[in-house]
DNA sequence: GTGATGACGATAT
DNA sequence: TATATCGCCATCA
């Protein structure tokens, strides 16, 4: 049996997981295969990007991100896009994952939608925390 | 059906 | 942090 709500396209449902990133924050391309899941992987989620088409209007394409911070588009247009809603950029260009990064939606949306959660990342970075002292 | 390509991720160095 | 290598999955020739 499907789940409720079955876009039954791969894409359909990477895309509905992208609109819920709020403007000012960013996901990374494995973020959004994490919450799609079904066998999506981060790379999957990169090609539903370029498969976006006349999507790209509807769908905050901008803020799907790779692992490093870094923009993955050609053209400095997505920066450009982050900028405006807010999102800092440090002198590499990259972005400030650490002030940025989406925590994932609402687990009721999540369910209700038939996604996954977003697992805790909340990663205290033993080894930086260790040699604090 | 197979091989190559790609808006990637994780690990090792 | 940056680079190199391998793995993963979907699309195209």
């Amino acid at each position: 049996m499907a789940s409720p709500t079955d876009t039954q396209d791969p894409f359909e449902r990477i895309y509905q997981v992208c609109e819920q990133v709020p403007s000012g924050q960013v996901a990374t391309y494995g973020d959004i295969a994490a919450i799609v899941g079904q066998g999506c992987d981060a790379r999957t989620v990169g090609h539903a990007m370029a498969a976006l088409g006349s999507r790209a209007a509807s769908v905050p394409w901008q803020r799907i991100i790779n692992r490093t911070g870094g923009i993955s588009t050609s053209g400095p247009r997505q920066r450009e896009l982050l900028e405006e809603e807010g999102v800092a950029f440090d002198d590499k260009g990259h972005v400030r994952m650490d002030a940025h990064h989406w925590a994932g939606p609402s687990e009721a949306w999540a369910r209700a939608h038939g996604f996954t959660v977003l697992p805790p990342r909340d990663a205290p970075a033993p080894a930086a925390q260790l040699k604090l002292f």
